[in-house]
DNA sequence: CCAAGGATTGAACCGTGGTTCGATTCTTGC
DNA sequence: GCAAGAATCGAACCACGGTTCAATCCTTGG
């Protein structure tokens, strides 16, 4: 019984942890991180603006988390669409195609997560999150070299390498706003040009 | 006689804008934009805080021309490297020899220049140097593709990916603060690759 | 040599937005 | 019910750094 109380307690405060963030990501997907003030953030998640620090030490704590947690998703949607496929070309197919598919229908929140500019702290959850799409890449890549499919190459500089060709084909357009997914088939050609999947 | 004077004082103007200007940009390859505040530039500059703002109407506009300035000598010194070679392979191992090399001389003014948080209006400028870049490598793709070097692309696409590839690859070290010059032949690979170029 | 004009000075100002903290409200256990 | 404690509130606080401006210094023309 002690602990049920405890259990409440414990379940009402992550359940404002979880309002703060949802928040905050609600914001970035609508008006960037230039849009997240504490106050904005801790008024859409319905309470005062010093709470927002009973569940977080800083700002920049709870942006990394946010950062964390919507990179994860990303990654997580790009892995989940590669290991469909089997052949090295359809997964690096379905990693550009759904890469850029989801930033172009979010273009607010994939600007923020890739290049907008943020609180150093936050910076780095933003390295990291290049870091694990790099990861997933240079996997397949490695995949792809010992199989044969392709040449022989250091799988974690063309993953990183192919990471900045994406994310720079995307912030362009992204920045200025104006764009359509029609570089994608471009993008695909570079990419399998760039790993030398065998034509 | 009469504009003596006036040349005089003008050639005084120019001169106090081109301390600031030097300034800023040492400051920049020493501690980065982060260190480059008003007081610190106009410090090094042996002047009074006050006195940048009788050459420049704001921080950003200061900072704009800076960047520009910069990032010309930067795309100057790669088109100048690849005009001395011939072939599409070699241009592009210029290019990237020299992009790379400058930027592992000069690191925190390198990681200013690509990727540093910096206000808004200076980012824009930003933009431009990297889009300086990719104008120059399209230029070099077109001929290629014009000239059967390599198989057909849209070369602003190619030229935007690999401005970005470099930059990435470039950039994690960078941030990081160690790396070496040891992944430029990984890098030329995966350019001559991504291009077609034929081996 | 002297006034006039402009450049230079640098301390004070100010807007912004993250952070704090004492007062208040709500929940919990007896 | 009632006291103890936690969670919440939100206005006040503060640091930071870009910007301003009245006083000062230099140069120039007569």
């Amino acid at each position: 019984m002690a602990y049920r109380s405890t259990d409440r307690v414990k379940a009402r405060l992550s359940a404002s942890r979880q309002r703060i963030i949802t928040a905050a990501l609600e914001i970035m997907a609508q008006h960037g991180y230039a849009g997240c003030s504490v106050a904005a953030v801790a008024e859409r998640a319905g309470m005062a603006t010093g709470s927002v620090y009973s569940h977080f030490p800083t700002k920049a704590d709870l942006f990394a988390e946010v950062f964390r947690i919507a990179s994860q998703r990303e990654v997580d949607a790009v892995t989940r669409a590669a290991a469909l496929e089997t052949t090295m070309a359809d997964r690096i197919t379905a990693v550009i195609e759904t890469f850029a598919g989801r930033a172009w229908k979010s273009p607010r929140l994939a600007y923020a997560l890739l290049a907008e500019p943020v609180d150093p702290a936050v910076d780095a959850e933003r390295l990291v999150f290049r870091r694990a799409y790099a990861h997933a890449i240079a996997g397949y890549v490695a995949e792809g070299v010992a199989s044969g499919e392709l040449p022989c190459q250091d799988p974690d500089l063309t993953a990183t390498a192919l990471v900045g060709a994406l994310g720079e084909a995307m912030v362009g357009p992204l920045a200025a706003g104006v764009a359509g997914p029609d570089t994608i088939p471009g993008l695909i050609t570079f990419a399998h040009r760039a790993l030398g999947v065998s034509t």
